[in-house]
DNA sequence: GCACTGCCTTGACTTATGTCAAAAATAGGT
DNA sequence: ACCTATTTTTGACATAAGTCAAGGCAGTGC
């Protein structure tokens, strides 16, 4: 329970509350135990609520007509999941499904409607975490129309480096058909990308752990890339 | 003055306010006027505030590297744009230019982060706004992604056509130029499939003016859609 | 009426990326 | 350690869509 609290106390959702403010929440929140592999909902199923993750690991993901699938979002603890059909009424605008076995909060609405009216800073929290969504989707959309996969590529390894800090080493904590998806093409492209990439020294690729051997050329590469 | 009252008034951000807190917002307002073509804002550009179309258009894009452009949203009257690094901090995540001579509001971030932290129902409609981008954003990853070009065009024909309830008559308020760059592609990509469903029989095109000949077969493209 | 400008269309060509199929490598469970 | 299942890689091929270039059309102003 303690640690439960530590988790969604660290949230930027839940960022700056006190901890009465806390309690309450976690008064509200409903634990959800999930398999690997598990449908926490799906597109169009009616939405009551939404999720936090405190363990685990779980994709957000749209499936087109033919059965491709485009990962929009990895979450892991921490990061709160679902919340749009709470605010802008309707249904679930794409998929979720765990990665990994996992703990979740579900947050039922008309509890969390409640509290969001009462408490200014958290309402102003959700509406940060919601623009960033908003900020990180335009870049999505710009990667997708403007950019070509190695440009794509590129950009999300110096980002996964920045975000691991562990200098130039980067380690794919999702499977590489789950990256491809990520990034909106195919394993097998992505899987060429890669060699290309290591053909030309910008990186070395040993199962999932890559190394980035000229971040200069890495970022070029991201900005205005063609990989010949 | 009174006519201003009544756009923002039936904007969906200020729905169910009362008079009093529509004059509040009104006070802190400052009206801009920009010619056609106009820059309001750059991405990259410090944000502190955001803004209401009162009248005419406005883009919102991204540019690539090499000078491509992708339009993300165009809106007019009773639309905000720009709210996202009022919340998220930051800088805009786009660039905004008016499509004709427009007047707009402009909302200072300070008086109004004031505003929102006191009018529980004006930040639920915020969070609502920003949720209903979210789920469009969606739509637009998962078109790009996932759909092929003649699939986005009828997906657009057919929202159009619902959307200016006019049976099976569009009427583009946009060049198709900038049609193209809204559904991710360019002029010649567009021309072209444009021509290919005026000979299988599913559209009509006089210039702006396009005729729905065959709504179901639009709809089945926009879903699995190939175009022979 | 005529030229000018911007927008749209058409054609020939290139290319990035997807498809299909098979082999190779890796991971997981017993 | 072994076997199976999954993931990844590689190859040959197909194709959607971009590039480049030229011509047509439409509206505007002189």
């Amino acid at each position: 329970m303690k640690k439960i609290l530590d988790i969604i106390s660290q949230a930027p959702l839940f960022n700056g509350l006190s901890q009465e403010q806390l309690g309450q929440i976690r008064q509200i929140a409903i634990d959800k135990f999930y398999d690997k592999g598990k449908t926490v909902f799906m597109e169009s199923d009616d939405c009551n609520g939404f999720y936090i993750v405190v363990a685990g690991k779980v994709k957000i993901y749209k499936v087109s007509f033919e059965g491709k699938e485009h990962i929009l979002h990895i979450y892991g603890p921490g990061n709160p999941f679902g919340e749009v059909p709470v605010f802008s009424g309707r249904k679930f605008p794409a998929n979720a499904e765990t990665l990994l076995r996992s703990h979740l909060l579900f947050i039922p609405r008309p509890a969390f409607v409640d509290l969001i009216s009462e408490n200014p800073s958290l309402s102003l929290n959700m509406l940060a975490v919601l623009s960033m969504r908003l900020r990180q989707f335009t870049v999505q959309i710009e990667n997708l129309s403007l950019k070509e996969v190695p440009a794509r590529l590129a950009s999300y390894l110096v980002y996964l480096a920045d975000e691991q800090a562990t200098g130039d080493f980067v380690f794919l904590t999702i499977s590489k058909g789950q990256l491809a998806s990520l990034l909106g093409t195919i394993p097998e492209t992505l899987s060429r990308i890669l060699a290309k990439m290591n053909k030309q020294n910008l990186i070395q690729v040993e199962g999932r752990n890559i190394k980035l051997l000229n971040r200069n050329g890495l970022e070029e590469l991201a900005q205005h890339g063609k990989l010949q």
